[in-house]
DNA sequence: ATAGCGCCCTGGTGGC
DNA sequence: TGCCACCAGGGCGCTA
């Protein structure tokens, strides 16, 4: 499910192909995937345009268009992906999960699946785009994020810190995978109320937030049965995962089996040990946690890594 | 302010 | 073997 790593891979992956290209054809093949707008307005709205930029904001991907200077604002929600391929032949667009097909300028197909068609697609004017981001929270990787930030966020609020977290008004591209692992790194409880964490502990999770984000975004996103990256490679750091998708099964630091509990409606894993649920010496921070001696350095998506359907991922 | 729902959606899985 | 309940969850709308 893409996350903000996930949606930044995915970025990073396109802008250079898309960037300064034109869109010469747009076919909506889900109409679900742009409503309330009708498909055909959709369509007319972009063919002609020219990428000139590749954004995201959150798990949001920003197309902007000249010479317009309208916004393409995608969301891929749970199993929404994009593909680069080449232009695909009239027949093809019936494959099941196919939503949408963005013929490029140059002979290129930018393809948008969806299994499950949660994504969305919607063309804004600035100002509509505006108001349509204006509850998200900052985000996690740029300047307006910081420990004192975080600290004013949280100060006063009764509601779970793991529901803080997922909730995009206070940060900004965080889903259940992330949200659970930054509370492992950082050692606190994901039910944890959120005004009560100590300044070492509002310190921790915001460190624990930046550097986890830097690590699954240089080691490609997460993949869980379906995400990619544009080019069909999966993420490598479901190997990394800590908790995520663990249950059952030992922590990676002190191995007492990892738990799982419903917190905001989500399936939340834990360690009872390293994520106590209060008290003082709530774990000392895990900065260490899955070892540093491995280093995505070399790592390229989706050679030797393809851990994509994971079967031990329901236990 | 917050919790807790249901809704959207589909494929996979476990129980019987 | 088939059938069915259930699960995964991001965002949104609704009620309590």
């Amino acid at each position: 499910m893409p996350e903000l790593p996930e949606v930044e891979t995915v970025r990073r992956s396109l802008a250079g192909v898309l960037e300064g290209r034109a869109l010469v054809a747009v076919e909506v093949l889900d109409p679900r995937l742009v409503a309330p707008a009708a498909p055909a307005a959709f369509a007319r709205r972009l063919v002609g345009q020219r990428v000139r930029r590749l954004c995201r904001r959150g798990k949001f991907l920003l197309f902007q268009l000249a010479p317009s200077g309208e916004v393409l604002l995608l969301h891929l929600r749970m199993t929404g992906y994009l593909l680069l391929a080449p232009r695909l032949r009239r027949q093809m667009c019936r494959e099941p999960g196919l939503r949408a097909r963005f013929g490029l300028e140059g002979g290129m197909d930018l393809l948008l699946w969806d299994l499950r068609r949660f994504g969305t697609a919607e063309v804004h004017t600035p100002v509509s785009l505006a108001h349509r981001l204006a509850a998200l929270g900052p985000e996690p990787l740029g300047p307006a994020f910081t420990p004192g930030s975080l600290a004013r966020r949280l100060a006063g609020r009764s509601v779970r810190v793991k529901t803080f977290l997922l909730d995009q008004a206070n940060l900004a591209g965080l889903g259940n995978i992330y949200a659970d692992e930054a509370l492992f790194r950082a050692g606190i409880h994901p039910e944890r109320r959120a005004g009560s964490l100590t300044e070492d502990e509002v310190s921790r999770l915001h460190q624990a937030i930046v550097e986890l984000l830097e690590e699954a975004i240089a080691w490609g996103g997460t993949t869980v049965r379906t995400y990619r990256d544009a080019r069909g490679a999966a993420g490598g750091f479901q190997q990394r995962l800590a908790v995520y998708g663990r249950a059952g099964q030992p922590c990676p630091r002190c191995g007492t089996p990892v738990a799982r509990i419903r917190v905001a409606g989500r399936s939340s894993c834990f360690c009872p040990a390293c994520q106590p649920v209060a008290g003082p010496g709530a774990g000392a921070g895990l900065q260490a946690v899955g070892g540093r001696e491995a280093q995505p350095l070399h790592h390229r998506p989706g050679e030797g890594v393809t851990v994509w359907s994971d079967r031990s991922w329901s236990a």
